[in-house]
DNA sequence: AACATAACACTAACCGTTAGGGTTTAAGAA
DNA sequence: TTCTTAAACCCTAACGGTTAGTGTTATGTT
């Protein structure tokens, strides 16, 4: 089985790509418990069973780049430069993802989100997801001698910045108050070491 | 309208629990995705809309005591000793309450739950809710003079520690590692106090 | 050319949940 | 007591997300 990416690949990624952008359109255009899957599966013209075989859920059709905003928030714990302190560097990403996230072209999407439990609840569970994922990472570091315990604690403090950033009056501001919280968290988690 | 508490409270209350516990009995039998909410009912000899008039959804049948755990909680912050300080009274609740859920007795209900994925993102939605009423309650403390943000971001740190240390090895010191963080954190909220 | 399989389609169903509309019964007023 | 109101409950039918089962097409491999 060699690297595959021929043409089968390119038509698999557009109907993907179709469905998400069909998805959101409708979503925007008439709210998201107004259209059914039928309704995108219709309007992307693919089957119910397709649709699904693309996404694994109809929440899932909303948050399509998840997968970038884990492998940001990995690459920023496992990819930042030499001798660089953990929590700057977790700081400037994440202050990254809510400047993005907070932005006016993403307003929509994110008014869209909040007035929807389901895709709240759905956002959440993500979010817990992407914290063991960080965790992960971060306690893959050979130069951070940290328990377990206290690497999933700061990666889920990471994340809870993120999240609560967001729906804060000045996010950036926000992101720097917690964060400055989360340097004091993980300073007592490495005894004897300056900053 | 007075005190109502008569038959009718009474029977509403009874039918509630005998619903509860025969759901929680069928699932522990039969696994929570083995058994439907049309089984559920007919087994506590109600109809499903009625079921549904008692719990909003399939997983609440599961977590029927969450009040318990919120008002535990949120009076853990409200109801302390005048001048003793926040964070010793919350890790002593929040030490309780992992104590209470990795009991022996409690282990069947948490293996369902950490089993079922709709259990687990049920879970985590509903801490998010606590985290928010234990930020409520903290904020209303006009002992404490930190900003709201503060206040928040200390109440999901807390539930953090709860969630991370059920999933510990050991949870008792997994609590005690984790509040050491927050004492931390919650120390450079408010500048020039001893703790 | 022949084959294996990934991607897709169609139908029908499952299951949680809700709407609509009716019956009983407790609680309070007359 | 009797009457009235509304809460609690019941039943049926449906809606909408999701999946199983089965078949078709098109792509990459031998």
């Amino acid at each position: 089985m060699t690297v595959p990416s021929g043409r089968r690949e390119r038509k698999k990624a557009a109907t993907r790509q179709k469905i998400a952008d069909t998805a959101l359109r409708l979503f925007l255009e008439r709210g998201y418990d107004a259209v059914g899957i039928r309704d995108v599966a219709a309007e992307a013209d693919v089957a119910v069973t397709t649709l699904f075989s693309h996404f694994a859920s109809k929440e899932a059709l909303v948050f399509e780049r998840d997968d970038d905003f884990e492998q940001r928030l990995t690459q920023a714990a496992t990819g930042r430069a030499p001798h660089e302190p953990l929590i700057p560097a977790l700081r400037r990403e994440i202050q990254a993802l809510v400047r993005h996230c907070t932005a006016d072209s993403a307003a929509p999407i994110w008014r869209l989100i909040d007035e929807s439990p389901a895709l709240r609840e759905y956002e959440e569970s993500m979010r817990l997801r992407h914290a063991e994922s960080l965790a992960t990472a971060i306690a893959a570091d050979p130069g951070l001698p940290q328990t377990t315990t206290a690497c999933r604690t700061i990666a889920r403090f990471a994340i809870d910045a993120y999240s609560l950033a967001r729906e804060a009056a000045d996010p950036e501001a926000a992101v720097d108050e917690i964060f400055q919280m989360i340097e004091a968290a993980w300073a007592v988690t490495c005894p004897t070491r300056r900053a």
